[in-house]
DNA sequence: GATGCCGCGGTCGAGATTGTCCATCAGGCC
DNA sequence: GGCCTGATGGACAATCTCGACCGCGGCATC
């Protein structure tokens, strides 16, 4: 992992399917030194993937919202990741500093579905209530969805 | 955008780096006819990008926080995307319900490049104060990053 | 019904890309 | 020096890309 695979991540995030030929032009490699590099990255697990970002109207999942968790007394993380992991909306979720104790990311397809999720959410022992904020436009998404 | 569209973007979601013959074998087509309607779906936003998924703890990127931002009288929203369009440590922000007038997600190396960011988010025009809060560990992650 | 247009898919071929093999080279070590 | 290891560039065949061209079916028009 040094600068010129740090280099090739970067051109990678940019265009996944750019030739390696092209990223050799960038990076000042041959197209099989890139290769053998992206290789070793993906089999080392650095590279998880290469995916493709879609437009989220179009997909049908475009409610997404971040709700606040507080509990009561002691939170078990195992537990509470247990229950969270057992809801398929949520997306995104993790113990914060704060007055809250945990932040989860929820997204589904329309607010009713949305309200569904949360009392999923809501059935976790030791949540005393929720705080939820509804995302009303996206201003920046660069995390690939 | 028909299931011949959304099964090649299935497959694309898996492996954004398959051959288009490939992808046409899964999905029925020849591999021109499947190049023709990926060029059709970038032409026409609804694939945004393509794009590869790196371990966040291998690029050093693991420090991450919810931040509520907190603006004067009115926002514009074009204004605020601007901002954060330019802090390239934002991952994530939209304008929400609530209390708070947006919420952004930062992640950084390390708290002191958090701190850093955070002071960037400030800077935009009408931002009255914001509210961190720091992820301590993740429960849940289905988001790919 | 005949006609032309349009969207969509298949086939084909030139050219680019990929993936593999091999020779080379630099650096560390004995 | 001699040897090993890891990485690179070059060469080559196999594969893929991508545009050109053609055919088919639906549809509106005459």
């Amino acid at each position: 992992m040094d600068n010129l695979d740090r280099g090739i991540i970067d051109l990678l995030r940019q265009n996944a399917r750019a030739s390696y030929g092209d990223i050799g032009v960038e990076v000042g490699l041959s197209a099989s030194a890139v290769k053998r590099r992206v290789d070793r990255l993906v089999a080392d697990k650095v590279i998880r993937g290469f995916t493709v970002q879609v437009d989220p109207n179009v997909d049908g999942m475009q409610t997404e919202a971040y709700v606040e968790l507080f509990c009561r007394g002691t939170v078990a993380p195992d537990e509470l990741r247990r229950i969270l992991q057992g809801v398929p909306e949520v997306v995104d979720a993790g113990t914060v500093t704060g007055s809250a104790d945990a932040i989860v990311r929820i997204r589904s397809r329309d607010i009713p579905s949305l309200e569904a999720a949360l009392e999923k959410v809501r059935i976790a022992p030791n949540v005393d209530h929720t705080r939820s904020a509804i995302i009303l436009s996206k201003l920046v998404n660069r995390s690939g969805d």
